[in-house]
DNA sequence: CGTGGGGTTGATACAGTTCAAGATACGTGG
DNA sequence: CCACGTATCTTGAACTGTATCAACCCCACG
């Protein structure tokens, strides 16, 4: 790994006031890695190695069980995952694939915990990043649990409006058949469902939904700062 | 507080390993209070002011949306709660309420936020504790998503019954409408998936669930180690 | 050009909710 | 200890939401 990859990740949050020494330690011990488009990195079930982190590129976490499959996030830079399996050492509950071509930081699982015992600011930045998932996958289980399909799409399009710049329009970064998997649902009912948000103030052509009436879709979306991002 | 109370809360896991001198800073700050069956304890919203740790007693964390309400979690002693909104000092997510009388032992979030990160053990302890709730609700997301009620159903009777020391059947500790609202569905949903069990191994008359074949059940139920605890 | 994957649309089936009515259990006060 | 009132549980019927299966369209890419 160069000093240029080195200093980028040194200004990561996550690496973000630890001591020079520790993150020394961490990078001596890490690997940096391309992965091309649709190679799987991890498999549920197996024991963590690394800790996994997103320098570039989108990586899926998905699951499967008894025939299906499901997306249960999508991860972008820069960004851990499967930290929680690497903290507690147990085996992953969610595979990884590469989604886009990824660079990967990877730092032995082992690694992460000795420098987490003695490192106080390494270890608030490890805690307030999977306290932050944590809130994040509560959200996805209320959303799950008292929304319609309709509803979650309906708050999925305000959400990303939002984090795309308060634009007026959404431009899908990715194809329907994802958007639908990680909202829970079937493509099919995904296609309709948008079709049906026409009478409720968002139209879709393409990869791009136009948010037409602001009001109607909020009021269609019920939207909840307890559930929404 | 008293010392005998002081002393059992010394030999929790969550504070074992940590110093003399900031476990007493903690329980300085703390206060042990006893709520009665009903007592809502935290709402969704609020801002979190106090780490939660269940003593005693059976504590009920829930949310509302747009007029529906569903359980996301029942605590048992000895076990905290609301960490995560701690950590970060963000609004809680969810509710609870005390389900049985309970015995709680309150600590102030600036005090956890403070010890957190001078005391290493201390720090590992919330860590563990956290990643382990949130491999509990990736657990839980999973089985929302990929099973059907029926399955769930039968999954948590698997559960339970070895939870509760594999006697061939369940006791059931709390009404048939919360074991429904925990496992996502109407009570009447519940109803008519238990007497459908039947068929598959697992009879319920009253309170006692019994396993007549466990090979049936397990058939119906898929049982998957990393959706299953 | 074909060919294949993603997307849409339609028909049908199933799962789950809702509403309503009855049955059963349960705690409380007489 | 019983009677009552209330909450819980069950059952039925109708309805809604979502999945499934199948056909078709469209466009990108060989």
């Amino acid at each position: 790994m160069d000093t240029q990859d080195t200093d980028l990740i040194r200004n990561l949050s996550l690496f973000h006031g630890m001591s020079q020494k520790h993150f020394g330690a961490l990078m001596k011990a890490a690997r940096l890695e391309n992965f091309a488009r649709g190679t799987v990195l991890i498999r549920e079930g197996q024991m963590p190695a690394f800790l996994h982190i997103v320098i570039k590129g989108t990586v899926e976490l998905f699951a499967n069980h008894d025939g299906k499959e499901s997306t249960l996030d999508l991860i972008e830079p820069v960004a851990t995952f499967i930290l929680a399996a690497v903290i507690r050492d147990e085996m992953y509950l969610k595979s990884a694939r590469s989604f886009t071509p990824t660079q990967i930081l990877m730092i032995p699982a082992a690694a992460v915990r000795n420098v987490f015992s003695r490192d106080a600011a390494f270890a608030r930045s490890i805690v307030n990043e999977l306290a932050s998932r944590y809130r994040g996958i509560v959200r996805s289980l209320k959303n799950e649990r008292m929304r319609s399909s309709a509803e979650r799409l309906a708050a999925w399009i305000r959400d990303e409006e939002r984090r795309q710049g308060h634009r007026g329009y959404v431009e899908l970064k990715y194809g329907k058949r994802l958007l639908a998997s990680t909202l829970g649902m079937t493509p099919e009912n995904l296609s309709r469902t948008l079709s049906l948000l026409s009478a409720h103030g968002a139209g879709c052509e393409g990869r791009q939904i136009t948010i037409t009436d602001r009001q109607a879709l909020a009021a269609f979306a019920r939207p909840n700062p307890l559930i929404d991002s």
